[in-house]
DNA sequence: GTGTTCACACCTAGGTGCAAAACT
DNA sequence: AGTTTTGCACCTAGGTGTGAACAC
C-alpha cells in the first residue's frame, strides 16, 4: 500500500509471481517469500549484521521486506515476524581480532514476541498484490517494554522468521519462512565501524552523517553511492533463486 | 491505533459507550455514531467551514474522526466515508455581506468516491475499542485524479457521511451516519477570513502563520489558544448528546 | 474579475548515529 | 573496561497557508 513511488522492488513484486506461475502451472499452490532488498541486506551479512536495540524501540536496518506468492486470493491470513534466537550464546567485539566472539551459555531463550502487520488479516490477493513490509517493527531491549516492541536480549544473535497462517476453517495451518542473510546481532551501540560506515550510506534517515555530497560517485567508499537509494537493487537479479526462503517449519 | 497519547477524546471512547450500555441492556443493539472534537467541528460551522482542494489532494481539517457504539464485537464490518453535495447549486462568497450566496444550479451530482478506511474489513470489536479517524482521507478537485482521493467541486456544498456494512452471511446491510456540523465549502483559496485564522489557531501544521506565541492565554483572539491542542475539547462534554447522528437512512 | 495553480517558508512528526555521561 | 542511556544535531517525509503568477 504504501509504495506509491515506482522502484525496482515493487516492479519485482509485480512481475516475479507471475513468471513462476508458468513452471508450476498444474502442481498444488505452493507458498513462496521472497526477501526484498538482498542485495543489500548479504552486503550486511557479509560484514556480520548489527541492528541497533534501545529501551524506546528501534526499526531495523535495512527493513525486512518480502514479496509473497501462491496464497489462495479469496482465503484469509495473518501475517507475522517473531526473532529467533539462533545461538544460545552472548557475544562480544573483539576489535584486536575484528570479529564476534562467543562468551558463554547467555540468555534463555524465551519464546519471542510477534509483530503482527498491521493489513492482518487480509485475503491472499492482497498480500500477493505488493511486497509486505514490516518497517513498522521496532526492537528493543526492555524487558518491561508496554509498547508491543520485539524484547532482544543485547549481544545475542537473532534472525527474523516470517508466518503465515492460514484461516481455513476450524484448523490454523502455519507457514514459516526465514533467510539466512537476515540474521543479526543486537547491540546497544555498533561495534564494527564498518557496519556503522554502511548503514551511513545507505540509510536516508543517517544522511547527516555522510561525509561526501559528491555529484557523481567517487568516494563511494563501500559501493552504495550517495546518489539514489535504490541503485543498489539492480544487483538483485542474479541472485533472485537463491532469495526463496524454503524453511517451512 | 494511532491514539498513544492520552486526550480527552481517547478516554471518552473508551468510557462513554460502557455508560450508555447499561439504559439500553435489553433492547437490541442499536449502532451508534459519536463525533470527535465536535465543539471545534461547531466553531467552524458557524463561521461557514471551508475546506481547501487541490489538484494533489488536502486533507480536511478538522478531521473526520468518530466513535463507534452498538457493533457486534465479532461481526466483520467495512468502515468508509464518502462526501454527499447537500446543494445542488454553486456557491459565491460575497465579501461585501461577508456571506455566502448560491449563484445557479452547479454541476450534476455524480456519485461520490468512497473513502474506504485501512483497517476495513475488521471486527467490531476493533472499531469500537478506540475512535476512527479518516485523517488520510484527501480532497481533489482533479475529475481524473487517479490515487484514489475524494473528488468534489469547487465552490459546491457537501456532508461527509460515514457508512458501516455489514457483512452479514449474503445480504449486506449499511448503516449511515452524518453530522451537519461538518458540511462545508469546498474552495481552492479561503474566502472567509475568520476561517483562514480559525484554521491556522487550530491546526498545529499551520503554526507558523500564527501571529502570537504569548506564553499564557492573552490574545486567544478566536479561543482556541496557543496552548495545547486538546484544549478545546472540554466543552464536548455539555453537548455530548446532541453528537449522535441519528441520520440512519 | 474571478477562480486556480505553483513554489515556497515554516511547521509537525519521527528516524539516524554521535558523544558524553552513567551504569555495572 | 565493557555496556547502556540520554540529549542532540541532522536528516526524511509530508501537512500548512502565502502570494505571485496564471487561466478563463
Amino acid at each position: 500500500m504504501n509504495h506509491s513511488s515506482f522502484s525496482i522492488d515493487s516492479i519485482l513484486a509485480r512481475k516475479a509471481p507471475a513468471k513462476r506461475k508458468i513452471s508450476h502451472e498444474e502442481s498444488p499452490k505452493l507458498i513462496r517469500v521472497f526477501l526484498q532488498s538482498s542485495s543489500l541486506w548479504r552486503r550486511f551479512h557479509s560484514l556480520g549484521t548489527e541492528m541497533i536495540v534501545t529501551k524506546s524501540g528501534r526499526r531495523m536496518f535495512p527493513t525486512l521486506s518480502v514479496i509473497i506468492s501462491g496464497l489462495d486470493p479469496v482465503k484469509n491470513y495473518v501475517v507475522m515476524v517473531d526473532l529467533e534466537c539462533i545461538e544460545l550464546k552472548r557475544f562480544r567485539y573483539s576489535f584486536h581480532q575484528s570479529k564476534w566472539i562467543s562468551t558463554g551459555p547467555g540468555e534463555s531463550e524465551l519464546p519471542s514476541r510477534m509483530f503482527v502487520h498491521s493489513d492482518s488479516p487480509a485475503r491472499g490477493a492482497h498480500w500477493m498484490r505488493a511486497p509486505v513490509s514490516f518497517d513498522k517493527m521496532k526492537l528493543t531491549n526492555n524487558q518491561l517494554d508496554n509498547n508491543g516492541h520485539i524484547i532482544v536480549n543485547s549481544m545475542h544473535k537473532y534472525r527474523p522468521r516470517v508466518h503465515i497462517i492460514e484461516q481455513g476453517g476450524e484448523a490454523q495451518t502455519r507457514h514459516s519462512f526465514s533467510f539466512e542473510e537476515t540474521e543479526f546481532i543486537a547491540v546497544t551501540a555498533y561495534q564494527n565501524h564498518r557496519i556503522t560506515s554502511l548503514k551511513i550510506e545507505s540509510n536516508p534517515f543517517a544522511k547527516g552523517f555522510r561525509e561526501c555530497e559528491v555529484q557523481g560517485m567517487e568516494m563511494g567508499n563501500l559501493g552504495v553511492g550517495t546518489g539514489s537509494f535504490q541503485s543498489v537493487f539492480p544487483l538483485i537479479f542474479p541472485y533472485f533463486a537463491a532469495n526463496l526462503a524454503n524453511v517451512e517449519k
